[in-house]
RNA sequence: CGGGGUGUGGCGCAGUUUGGUAGCGCGCUGGGUUCGGGACUCAGAGGUCGAGAGUUCAAGUCUCUCCACCCCGACCA
């Protein structure tokens, strides 16, 4: 390809609205341009990378033995019908009908339409298990876009699904989707961990969520200092210290005119917010409940909705607060009348607590004498500094891009959309399935997030535009335009892929553009390297260059690129 | 959805406080000189100042409404 001809341009300066590295890099190379907010076209230089992440990925998957196919983007109402998810979806999804009033969701995923594709395909168990995938366009009508690719509206996502008789089967099929996604992210250069994850509110307790560890990302995670252990902060748990058993005295009243808040106590009482209980009034769906936590923990929002099996968690009003005995401000958990949830890091000990009595808290409150405490759940945030449930280490929290996630829904779609096969004991059986996704354009930005410098993009072979940047110096030169020619004619019928640099530009300015580019090996061509009878040649990672004889050059260069191949497909 | 911010040639920005008819750098076009790390020089092109309404003799600047984009949070298989 021609540098002169090419399709897209180079900036200088990163528009003013690209926040991350990996943004800015990506719009001043010529990777994507953004066409409204969450929506990006590729520009031919991004589209190559693309493919060859979703090669990696196809490749992958087909050898743990999974069929590429592919479905539809626009999807009938009428499979997410059966699944309640029509309704559910509604403010995320875009949706249209047709001339005849029809309606269609542009597709948020494929659960519904895989489903429903192996109900008509498999009807014994003789054709289980089988895994299929296909990339396809998701549409997401997200509240907040975000960073470049990071958070787009639409993307492509490779979506995989397995169809097993069992849960062992299912098992053995996820395995070998963790299996394949360890090597797909590691061949594509990104370093991501697989951290436990929560299956969100439709059952099933295996899922696993692959991040990349970067400043930039929008996840938190916890991440043990000395061993493998590494969750999401809805999943993350934690080791208690030895629970203080002390008894305490009886709690008796103490004036707070005023101080309504943990933090506003610490300065009144003069002591840490740990020697005080939060009682948090919530509704969830239609219930109201009381959280009880230490005042030095947050709840956990994703913790608590699985533990309520509610979709959504917010504030209780005014008036539940005097249904239930409660003072907004003086808020505890003695005599309160309505659930009480109480958090598992909550001692057996003397606390200061609301009175439920404007301008009055209670001291020595003691959990499980003043106030009942036989309902524990984990509800709350693990944080800095933390003892690691496996190992006792230390955890600290991380932010991560999620790149992949793996999920074992086990029979949550079929049941609900009749999907059965013919069992070996005659039986109908729901399908046991699992499904697999990786968002393409979202790793394609994480790999630039991670692996480039101040001058621009370092591309991993395996994911690069092109192999070889051919730069000629000055292309008025005769010798060295009819050089360079030559050179990139041979390696092209070689079968390299060449990015040449024919253009009338100064060296200054070819040499920041192959760094921002970011090809793995620079090829220079000039009259400079022509009086040795030689090229330069220079890894983009590498700080210095050497000349190869010119007579060599081309099967020299053939040469590092073919094993770097090779490197690149194991 | 809540909070905050920004909209002025392709990009980065100044001008808005105090209303007077739009400017700088880069980039772009043409000529000349240069040619190994974002060259020099001469001559050019390019802007309904996000949109609409209003105030005024006069609006990029003041008022109102709307829109777009970005950031933080919430949400997120």
């Amino acid at each position: 390809m021609r540098m002169s001809k090419m399709f897209g341009r180079t900036l200088r300066d990163a528009p003013a609205d690209a926040q991350t590295p990996g943004h800015q890099l990506m719009l001043r190379a010529g990777i994507a341009r953004p066409l409204a907010a969450g929506l990006y076209t590729w520009l031919p230089l991004g589209f190559r990378v693309q493919k060859k992440v979703e090669q990696i990925i196809r490749e992958e998957q087909d050898r743990i033995g999974a069929q590429e196919m592919e479905m539809p983007v626009l999807t009938p109402a009428e499979f997410w019908k059966e699944t309640g998810r029509w309704d559910a979806l509604e403010p995320i999804t875009f949706r249209t009908k047709d001339h005849n009033g029809r309606e269609y969701m542009v597709s948020y995923t494929h659960e519904e339409l895989i489903t429903h594709h192996g109900r008509e395909e498999i009807l014994s168990y003789r054709q289980l298990p089988v895994m299929v995938y296909h990339f396809q366009s998701k549409g997401r009508d997200e509240a907040r876009p975000r960073a470049g690719l990071l958070r787009v509206r639409e993307f492509v996502m490779k979506d995989a699904y397995s169809f097993d008789i069992d849960e062992a089967g299912l098992t053995t099929s996820y395995a070998a989707q963790h299996g394949a996604y360890v090597r797909t992210f590691q061949r594509m250069g990104l370093d991501a961990v697989s951290v436990e994850s929560d299956t969100g509110a439709m059952g099933g307790d295996l899922a696993h969520e692959f991040q990349v560890l970067t400043d930039v990302g929008e996840d938190t995670i916890a991440v043990c200092e000395t061993c493998d252990y590494k969750a999401n902060m809805e999943k993350a748990r934690r080791t208690m210290p030895a629970a203080a058993h002390a008894d305490a005295p009886a709690a008796t009243e103490i004036a707070t005119p005023g101080v309504t808040s943990i933090e506003a106590l610490e300065t009144f009482l003069t002591k840490p917010a740990s020697a005080f209980l939060k009682t948090l009034l919530l509704r969830a769906g239609g219930d109201v409940v009381a959280v009880v936590l230490p005042g030095d923990r947050a709840v956990n929002d994703a913790k608590l909705r699985k533990l309520l099996d509610v979709s959504q968690i917010v504030f209780a009003g005014d008036a539940d607060f005097g249904r239930v005995g409660g003072v907004a401000g003086f808020i505890g958990p003695v005599g309160l009348k309505v659930r009480v949830i109480v958090d598992t890091s909550v001692e057996r000990r003397g606390y200061v607590a609301g009175a439920n009595k404007k301008d009055t808290h209670l001291e020595n409150v003691l959990p499980g004498r003043d106030f009942p405490d036989t309902e524990r759940a984990d509800v709350h945030d693990v944080r800095t500094g933390d003892v690691c449930p496996i190992d006792g280490g230390t955890l600290a929290l991380k932010r991560g891009v999620e790149v992949g996630n793996i999920f074992a829904f086990s029979t949550y779609y079929s049941e609900k959309m009749g999907a059965t096969f013919l069992a070996e004991d005659g039986t109908r059986k729901p399908f046991v399935g699992g499904s697999y996704g990786i968002g393409v354009g979202r790793a394609v930005q994480t790999i630039i997030e991670t692996s480039h410098d101040e001058k621009g993009i370092i591309w991993p072979f395996s994911v690069a535009p092109y192999e070889v940047h051919v730069v000629g110096l000055p292309m008025n030169d005769e010798t060295v335009r009819s050089t360079a020619d030559a050179l990139v004619a041979t390696l092209e019928d070689k079968g390299v892929e060449v990015l040449f640099d024919d253009r009338d530009e100064s060296a200054g300015v070819k040499f920041a553009d192959a760094d921002l580019i970011g090809i793995p090996y620079r090829v220079t061509v000039s009259r400079r390297s022509l009086k040795e009878k030689s090229v330069e040649l220079k890894g983009r990672a590498s700080s210095e260059a050497e000349l190869v004889p010119l007579d060599l050059a081309a099967d020299r260069i053939h040469d590092i690129v073919r094993r770097a191949r090779e490197a690149a497909a194991r």
